[in-house]
DNA sequence: AAGTGGTCTAGACCACCGA
DNA sequence: CGGTGGTCTAGACCACTTG
């Protein structure tokens, strides 16, 4: 049995009502029919959760195996796009669940993307005993042993976060005879302990004295907090590995992010 | 010529030899390779940047067909977990990118979720038009016209969010008839015009007297202001479709979220 | 030239659902 | 029962990279 290959678009003369699509060059015949499906949606044709072609109809309509069609519909559908239920059919997905999200970055990335000059001041590095509070953070027995670090970030000369840490020694055990003017210790503990979960959390608190003078902030000034905490895997189960108090500014810097939904 | 060995779909016990991969039972054989490809890279058997097996490879070691072996490495492919290069190989994927998120859930939902009570009061509701820092946030000239809602949502009682809105009219003629109450005023644009892009910028601001009164908030208490601006498809391409000032007491309300990587 | 991934086909068996 | 999706195969052609 021969195949084509190269030329589609013309060639099956089935268009069904439909004049929008996207010409076909020679992009993949399954985009193609993802494209159409999309297209669907997009014009209105279809609302949230109306049924959509079936795989045969599909493989009617663009002369495409049903593997193919398949495909189109599997990819829709793992991206958020579709549902399907077997022996029912595939329909519109109900739109975005809501939630929108924030984005983080590092504050050297950061700073380096919008071309500032990213320098870093450690005050503190060193070994202190688990605290009620932190001990209850870090899941563990008050009195257990942990690194800190107290760094602060400055763009262009000018403080932007002190970052407070606690790390879990076993999870970094050279963690304190890092130099952190070069590295930050996040990129530290990204390199030797993969993270396999986060949990941040963001609030506006007013500083003490001492944070003031250190971020040179004004007096009636508040300070965004970015709490976060991040888990590493291990035998039994994921352990707490770090935990950070990120300050910031509040009247100099804001946490921003910009999105696209499905 | 054909074959065709008893039934291979999703239930078939075929069980080729196996070493210590999970048991087979009635997973798909394209997830039995995804496991094993994956149970390498979390063993240490491969790390970062090294070569996966390939298609060939993996047809050869389980007998499955090249496009199940195609299948499983494609889609690790798409979760992020593996890099092909096309005439090269497949690749242990470089490790997380950075970059984390911070989740934002509706103020409804997110009360509903922890067991609260959810109530809403609208301060104004009224037509205004655009001021020159409105108007460049729009993207339109000064002066043109802006619905604005104002709801203050509470939280078993107390107030929790003070929500300051703008609306094109364009996008939701009807929004100043709303009964904001019993929906809120997110809820009804996301029904009403699907967005296609937001923007959030968090920061710490202090609260004048009348937010800090409506607020019920303390003297010396800073405010989490959450700023979000979402666009909405127009033939022009996207326009900025509504404008949201978020204002929560900061000490009483944390901007949270869970993620996990890979 | 040999190997790799990228795509496609024309069948196939299965479990499930609804009439 | 017929339709739906879920999975699988044994080939195939292509463009690409590498030795």
């Amino acid at each position: 049995m021969l195949r084509q290959r190269k030329g589609n678009s013309g060639g099956t003369g089935l268009s069904a009502a439909e004049g929008v699509e996207v010409g076909a060059a020679d992009t993949p015949r399954y985009q193609q029919v993802k494209a159409h499906v999309l297209g669907l949606v997009a014009a209105g044709a279809l609302k949230p959760g109306d049924r959509v072609p079936s795989e045969h109809e599909l493989v009617a309509a663009f002369g495409v195996s049903r593997m193919t069609a398949n495909r189109a519909l599997r990819e829709l559908t793992a991206e958020g796009k579709l549902t399907r239920v077997a022996g029912v059919g595939t329909f519109v997905a109900a739109p975005k669940p809501r939630g929108a999200m924030l984005e983080l970055r590092p504050i050297r990335e950061e700073i380096l993307a919008r071309g500032g000059r990213h320098s870093a001041e450690v005050l503190r590095l060193a070994r202190e005993e688990a605290s009620g509070e932190l001990a209850a953070a870090f899941e563990l027995p008050p009195g257990t042993p942990l690194f800190r670090s107290e760094v602060l970030h400055r763009e262009d000369g000018r403080p932007l976060q002190l970052e407070e840490r606690w790390v879990l020694p076993a999870v970094a055990p050279a963690y304190l005879a890092q130099d952190y003017t070069s590295t930050t210790p996040s990129d530290y503990l990204l390199a030797v302990a993969p993270v396999q979960e986060a949990e941040h959390q963001v609030e506006a608190a007013l500083p003490d004295a001492r944070l003031r003078r250190l971020l040179e902030m004004g007096a009636a000034e508040p300070c965004l907090l970015l709490r976060r905490r991040t888990w590493v895997a291990a035998p039994a189960g994921p352990r707490v590995a770090s935990l950070a108090r990120l300050w910031y500014p509040g009247g100099r810097y804001a946490l921003g992010g910009r999105f696209r939904p499905g």
